[in-house]
DNA sequence: TGTACATCAGTGAACGCGCGTTCACTGATGTAC
DNA sequence: TGTACATCAGTGAACGCGCGTTCACTGATGTAC
């Protein structure tokens, strides 16, 4: 920790062509930033700068401003995270699978990226700049379990009563919230004994479903490591 | 919003034997802050000075630093919580009605101050600084819905085999993660259309509880107006 | 009853810091003639 | 084949701001003698 960043590491201009590395080390800095920060929230420009090694001016160069590079990260993540869930389901067998599948990889990836998922969904960053906020994206996400949880309810055994899809978004909503919490308190309140995440997410879609524990602890692991 | 703030309104200086009372004006400030600011975990010093009418430095007689005050703030706003779920639950008749009085009490005080729910519980501020984290204190709130929610399962019809004090912490932090998971993303997405927040916490006890949810949107009800 | 003094409650100016943003600039590289 | 010029990619110094913290101070009020 001594001498690591007295020395701001120099970097060659980038030639003729090239002005886009500037803009991609750019993003992956404030990506590190964001993964790293304890309080995410608190990211400067002229940290982005010093960590790509580059004069707080040259941002201008590419974003607008600070806003709009955090905006455009958040976004990336935020798509990785789609994409996470749509590969943790592509191959599952059954509704209850894939809603398994899903919910695992959406808290596991919330546990493995804090910085992330705090900026995109703990509520600290200016509306604007989160992307579930901004364009409704966010509905996509929520969609996808939706469907999902409506499909394994429809599967499960006691073939409820027919419900409308405000019934089924309802549902949805409350499933996404039980899972945001999990997420958020794990992150908050590290140091608390907590139990087995899996465990934990198994027992919340247990809840949700009406299917016995057991069945979906298995689907939930089998969902942790991928085949 | 013109010369509102443009004189700093003079204050005279308290007379002898009663320094305390800008010390419960700085506390009084600093919760109408974080009550109100859109990003509560920003408050300065100066804006809580500010906001009091004095010099920076006079906050110094008082608290070592912000931190101090946010620290003793935030230890107000949850008693203040804790209090308002005991007192719901006071004359409540069975498990049942005293879990839903205390989780609907918690949800809405969540909902109707968003600002100070954010601080303590969203993991913005420095650990050390919240009283959840700091002592312990968030096991006590967590340790009343673990023993209604034990009580209300065990009153409930189906009778499940014994459940050890192991399963019963697990089903109340499971219980409490889904009650944050709704309040926190309430609060963040206020923009969303989102249901009738009791039919919502009515239909997460009854998740929870495995009792009919009719049952449970009554008993959330009451609790809402208290007789 | 008067006066010197201590204390209390808070002031006001100053400090150094990191911040976002601006501006004129630099120096390498490609292009036109 | 050479040279003037445009452009690109980024620099470096400066600005004004709000911040936390310090320090010597002030002025009213109580207390000792």
């Amino acid at each position: 920790m001594s001498s690591e960043e007295a020395v701001p590491r120099r970097r060659r201009r980038n030639p003729r062509g090239q002005g886009q590395v500037l803009k991609t080390e750019l993003v992956e800095a404030a990506a590190r930033l964001l993964a790293t920060l304890e309080r995410p929230e608190t990211l400067t420009l002229r940290q982005v700068a010093r960590e790509v090694g580059v004069a707080p001016a040259s941002i201008y160069g590419h974003f607008p401003d600070l806003g709009a590079l955090v905006q455009h990260v958040l976004r990336l993540r935020y798509d990785e995270l789609a994409a996470v869930m749509r590969t943790a389901a592509d191959g599952t067998e059954g509704p209850l699978a894939d809603l398994a599948a899903r919910c695992a990889a959406y808290v596991h990836w919330g546990v493995d990226h804090p910085g992330p998922y705090r900026t995109l969904f703990g509520g600290g960053m200016p509306d604007e700049l989160v992307p579930t906020n901004a364009h409704g994206a966010g509905e996509e996400l929520l969609g996808s379990v939706v469907a999902s949880l409506a499909g394994a309810q429809q599967d499960g055994p006691e073939h409820r009563d027919h419900r409308g899809p405000e019934q089924e978004w309802q549902a949805g909503l409350l499933l996404w919230t039980a899972l945001h919490g999990l997420v958020a308190l794990y992150n908050a309140h590290g140091n608390m004994p907590w139990p087995d995440l899996t465990d934990l997410i198994a027992q919340t879609l247990a809840l949700h479903t009406g299917r016995p524990v057991a069945e979906l602890v298995e689907l939930a692991r089998t969902a942790d490591r991928p085949a």
